[in-house]
DNA sequence: GTCTATAGCTAGATAGAC
DNA sequence: GTCTATCTAGCTATAGAC
C-alpha cells in the first residue's frame, strides 16, 4: 500500500475532458438515446473515430460524465457540513452547499434526474449495477449524512419523528426539480432559476419551509 | 354553436387506444429517443405502417400520449377539490387526488418529469410551443387552482406569507420525483413505491409535512 | 385499416493510414 | 492521438397492393 492512496485522482488527457464537458451539456438537455457522437465529436474539435480511441463505447462517456460530476459534487458537500453543529445548522448548511453546487453546475439537476428515471443504457450494454456502482456510490455518501443526521436530529426531539426514506424522498424532489424545470419553472418564479438573487431566494424558500411547513403559526390549529 | 359543446369527447380507434397505451409506458421507461416505432407495433400487434395511417408521425403519438394522459388528471382532480373548504382541507384533498392518480397511473410522473426537463421533440420538427399548448393546458388549469388557493389561505392568515412560485415549484418536486425515481426511491422507502400501503403513507408523510415542516413543537426554537 | 417492401438517412463502431 | 473511409444495423416515413 502506497502513501498517497486514498482518492487516486484520475489523470485524464484534455481532450477527454473537453469530450465530457460537450457531452455532459448535451445528455442534460436531450437524454441518452437523444444525443449523437457526431455532434458530440463537433463540439469537441475531433472527429468521431477520437472518441473512441478515449472512450470505449458511448455507454463508456455517459457513465463517465456522471462519475466526474457526482464526485465533485460530494467533494464540495462533504467538507462544508459541520457535524459538530447542532440538527437544524447542518441541515441548513446541506441545503445550501447542495443548492449551490446545482446553481453553479446548471446540468447537475437534469441528470441527477435522468440517472434515476431512465433505463437507456440497459439496453445499451451496460448494466444498471455497473453504472450506479460508478456514479451512485458517491450519491449514497451524500444520502448517508442526510440520514445519519435526520436520526440524531429525532433522536434529540429536535426534529418531527417521520419516515426518513420518505422525507430524503420529499427533500431531493424538492431541491432538484427547481433547477431541472427549466423553461417551465423560470416561469412559475418570473425569471431565470440560476440567477444569483433567485438562487439565494431559493435557498431562503427551501430552509423556511423545512423549519415551518406551509403554515403559519396563527393558523395552526389542527 | 351546438348544444353538448364542452369538453369535445375525442373518438379514437381501438387500435389508436392500443398504440397510446403502449407508447405511454415505453415513452415514460426510455424517453422520446429512446424508442423505436418498431417496439410499439410489434407490442400493439400492429404493422409500423398501421402507426402512420393512425398518427402521422412520431411525435404525434407522443403528443397524444402527453395530451390524452394531463386531461385524465385534469378530469380526474377537478371535481375532486371542494372550492368552499377551508385552504387545509382543500390543500389535502389536492394531495390525496393528485398522489392517488400518479399510484393509479404509474407513468405519469416520468412523462411528466420529462416533459418539463426533455427537448427531444424540438428536433422532431413539432416546436415547443406547439407541445405544451397541447398537453401544458391542463397543467396550467391545475396550477392556477393552486395559485389561487394559495392566495386565498395567505390572505386569510392560514398559510404563511411565502413565494407562491417556490412554493409550486416545491410541491410538484416532491410529489412527482417520488414516483418517477424506480428503484432508487423503492430502495429509499423499503419497498415498490406504488403498493397500496406505501401509497397511503406517502400521503400522510406529505400532508403532516406540509403542515409542519421537519420541526417538532418541542424544538421549534430559531 | 392493415399489410409487405423499401426508400433514404443516421446511428454507433471499426480498419487502417499517418 | 487524430484522421478518412466504411461497415452494419437501426431509424422514420412512404408506396402501393389487398
Amino acid at each position: 500500500m502506497s502513501a498517497a492512496a486514498r482518492t487516486p485522482e484520475v489523470i485524464r488527457h484534455p481532450s477527454q475532458d473537453r469530450i465530457l464537458d460537450v457531452a455532459e451539456a448535451l445528455f442534460a438537455s436531450r437524454g441518452f438515446s437523444g444525443v449523437g457522437l457526431a455532434e458530440v465529436a463537433e463540439k469537441s474539435d475531433l472527429s468521431k473515430s477520437s472518441l473512441f480511441h478515449h472512450f470505449k463505447s458511448k455507454t463508456e462517456i455517459y457513465a463517465s460524465v456522471l462519475e466526474r460530476l457526482f464526485k465533485r459534487l460530494w467533494e464540495t458537500l462533504e467538507p462544508t457540513v459541520d457535524m459538530s453543529a447542532d440538527p437544524w445548522t447542518q441541515l441548513n448548511q446541506i441545503v445550501d452547499v447542495w443548492t449551490g453546487f446545482m446553481a453553479d453546475n446548471p446540468n447537475t439537476a437534469k441528470l441527477l434526474l435522468r440517472s434515476m428515471v431512465e433505463r437507456d443504457f440497459e439496453d445499451a450494454g451496460l448494466s444498471r449495477e455497473e453504472l450506479l456502482n460508478r456514479h451512485g456510490r458517491y450519491l449514497r455518501l451524500i444520502i448517508q449524512k442526510v440520514v445519519t443526521l435526520m436520526k440524531a436530529g429525532m433522536d434529540a426531539g429536535t426534529f418531527r419523528q417521520q419516515s426518513i426514506g420518505h422525507f430524503v424522498q420529499t427533500l431531493i424532489g424538492a431541491t432538484i426539480f427547481h433547477f431541472a424545470s427549466g423553461e417551465f419553472g423560470s416561469g412559475m418564479i418570473g425569471g431565470d432559476q440560476f440567477d444569483p438573487r433567485r438562487v439565494e431566494a431559493r435557498k431562503t424558500e427551501l430552509k423556511n419551509f423545512l423549519r415551518s411547513g406551509l403554515g403559519s403559526a396563527a393558523g395552526d390549529s389542527r
